[in-house]
DNA sequence: TGATAAACGGAGGGTGCCTCCGTATATTAC
DNA sequence: GTAATATACGGAGGCACCCTCCGTTTATCA
């Protein structure tokens, strides 16, 4: 028996799949009545299997975290053939904005404190997502459809600093959704 | 008996105190072991006494909020004497700062959503606040201590952001006092 | 198809949340 | 001073969550 050469079990991969799903369900809202014993109940597994895969609360974000970002990447990739780009821009945007809701509700919930490792984390999956849609801005430049001084950096920064601006609430996103559309019409070529 | 003129009971007025010097003590710090429990335990009181003077974690917030504020200002209005006023401007910033740090630990420990009340207490506050230390502002100004276009919102809004915008952790208040001064020395008249 | 490594689930011990109520005491009236 | 009583106290108790541990189940591999 080659321990390491073994297949993982495909419940394994399964359950670990729920999780993370279940995870981002229930506690990225972040009201009451999450809790890792509810997450597990979602995904319709033991709460020792929670455990087994995620041994941290720590660990549990940064999966869901990490297939987020990972999900971001590839919509990026694949809206660089939509046309016009501004749309593509638009709708990789908003997308970005459920991934700041998710995040932050996450982070509240778990009342994590990040860590270096985490940060570490976040660097490099930051980086990545930043190359990829950095292309999206570059090709809308190109197209003449946005001002010809935006960069990757303005767009998200600012849709970051309006996500944790306004408080967590019922109207988060419409109200966050607003402000970033105001701000991706400013981004307009005159 | 008229219940309405009877004066409280000595012992509740000083179990109320207790607790929200323990609910500072104890939550602000955010760290683990934060608890309702600890803090009626740090006060020496039942867990009850703890509920019947705060019902919820939102009236425990509110009281210990309204001292520190209640506080701040009072120190404001006793260092209009001290000279120089520079001086005194920077020892009432440090002050806010650790406003600044246990406002943050009770919210992140209590893991509230600041409610339409709070927020009414939280302005009616704020605005006593700047008025005090707009004084101060005003006469380093007219000493010409500092720079004649600085506001009261820079002071306040700058140390807001700083601190906020810093993550907590043990590092949290040497480095948030370190850019306050810095910015504090930025301020001095040329 | 059997052996076994790997994964599963949930019981259980510890803690926190909040309520309820019997007990204790500060205040008031006389 | 003392009795009456409004007021406050403390903590037991019921429930949920946290996390660990381990007996049971099952997917993989020979």
């Amino acid at each position: 028996m080659e321990s390491a050469g073994r297949k993982p079990r495909s419940d394994a991969t399964r359950n670990r799949e729920r999780l993370i799903e279940a995870a981002k369900t229930v506690l990225a809202g972040g009201g009451p009545g999450a809790s890792l014993e509810a997450v597990a109940r979602e995904a319709d597994v033991g709460i020792g299997t929670l455990y087994r895969h995620f041994p941290t609360r720590e660990a549990l974000f940064q999966a869901v975290y990490r297939r987020e970002v990972e999900q971001l990447i590839e919509l990026a990739n694949a809206l660089e053939v939509q046309s016009p780009v501004l749309e593509a821009l638009r709708n990789w945007v908003h997308a970005l904005v459920d991934l700041v809701e998710t995040k932050r509700g996450l982070l509240g919930t778990l009342s994590l404190v990040p860590t270096e490792g985490s940060k570490a984390m976040y660097a490099e999956l930051s980086g990545r997502m930043q190359e990829a849609v950095g292309r999206l801005v570059t090709q809308a430049v190109k197209t003449g459809e946005i001002r010809s001084d935006i960069t990757v950096d303005d767009l998200l920064s600012t849709v970051y600093a309006v996500g944790y601006a306004r408080a967590p609430g019922p109207e988060w996103k419409a109200h966050v959704l607003r402000l970033v559309d105001i701000f991706l019409d400013g981004m307009k070529a005159t």
